[in-house]
DNA sequence: AAACACATCAACCGCCCGTGC
DNA sequence: AGCACGGGCGGTTGATGTGTT
């Protein structure tokens, strides 16, 4: 259809964000908030589009993100989810406090989808792969939607903020899915709680998602007493100002990205200046 | 020690949905 | 009621790091 792209895609710079950007752009939030996004990368003086900005906001700058690989609940939690709900990233990440979409759809992609393949769980339909009727070619299998989660759209979450899902939930009884413990390979002791156990309770964006993933505001920060979307400037907490310090830096960073220990590939279970996108974040920006 | 292959994550693209005019 | 715009979502690709040969 005819329509306007979300930006002038000339001088927009793509790629990977530097610190540079990054502290443009976490800078300009921080006073000005967001209005619409399109303005955003004008008014920070950043040559992105203003999606580009929303995405690296929302999956990487945000102060309420967790880091590092997803625990066994939480990989319990996005199985189970992603039984009912299908590729619903979104509506996933939001009952998983600190993780936002991308995170989980990649970590679905890279860790869970091959464990389950491995088990012989089709990870689209969450059944056993030799009863899946079309199970022969495995690139076919997963483009068509699996029928089991799609009407479950407006299955909301447990509203009394905590995450109910065991088989008392409505949509089990015809979804065979893995047991948890199938899946993961160290059974916890209390399956129960959701991952991000001191995260009380999610604010889910509302049912279509909102802004992306809401987490619950106690999470890493206890400071961040507003929800992150449209919080006024002010109300920023604190760990946001990291990014124009030096100093707090290390210290609160540990607080705020609890490095597990990177397994392996990427840039992913680092400290995030450490492996720096933009080729390593030298606090002393002498290098800029 | 070097090269190759694999794994992982960040970012982009296009489409859809909701809202405002 | 219809149109346009902005925001959000899901899928896909590219870049980078790690492990193996």
């Amino acid at each position: 259809m005819g329509r306007q792209p979300c930006c002038d895609k000339v001088g927009v710079k793509k790629g990977p964000w530097t610190a540079e950007e990054d502290q443009k752009l976490v800078g300009f939030l921080l006073t000005h908030g967001h209005c619409c996004w399109r303005v955003v990368p004008k008014l920070a003086g950043l040559l992105r589009c203003g999606k580009s900005c929303r995405l690296r906001w929302t999956n990487y700058l945000r102060p309420d993100l967790k880091r590092g690989l997803l625990s066994d609940d939480e990989e319990r939690l996005v199985i189970d989810l992603h039984a009912r709900l299908g590729n619903r990233w979104s509506k996933i990440a939001a009952q998983l406090p600190g993780r936002t979409d991308n995170e989980i759809k990649n970590h679905w992609n890279t860790h869970i989808r091959k464990k389950l393949v491995r088990m012989g769980i089709d990870p689209v339909t969450h059944l056993p792969l030799q009863e899946a009727p079309a199970a022969a070619a495995p690139g076919e299998q997963e483009s068509h939607l699996p029928p089991p989660p799609a009407p479950q759209q407006e299955h909301q979450p447990p509203s009394d903020g905590g995450l109910v899902l065991q088989e008392d939930d409505a949509g089990e009884e015809d979804l065979p899915m893995i047991q948890a413990h199938e899946i993961t390979t160290v059974p916890p002791a209390a399956p129960t709680a959701p991952a991000a156990s001191n995260c009380g309770s999610v604010s889910s964006a509302s049912a279509s998602g909102g802004s992306a993933s809401v987490v619950s505001p106690s999470c890493s920060s206890s400071a961040s007493a507003s929800a992150v979307s449209g919080v006024e400037a002010t109300e920023w907490p604190e760990p946001l100002y990291l990014f124009g310090t030096d100093g707090i830096m290390d210290a609160a960073w540990d607080d705020l990205f609890p490095v597990t220990g990177g397994g392996g590939g990427g840039m992913g279970g680092v400290d995030p200046f450490d492996g720096y996108p933009g080729g390593g974040f030298d606090q002393d920006d002498d290098s800029m």
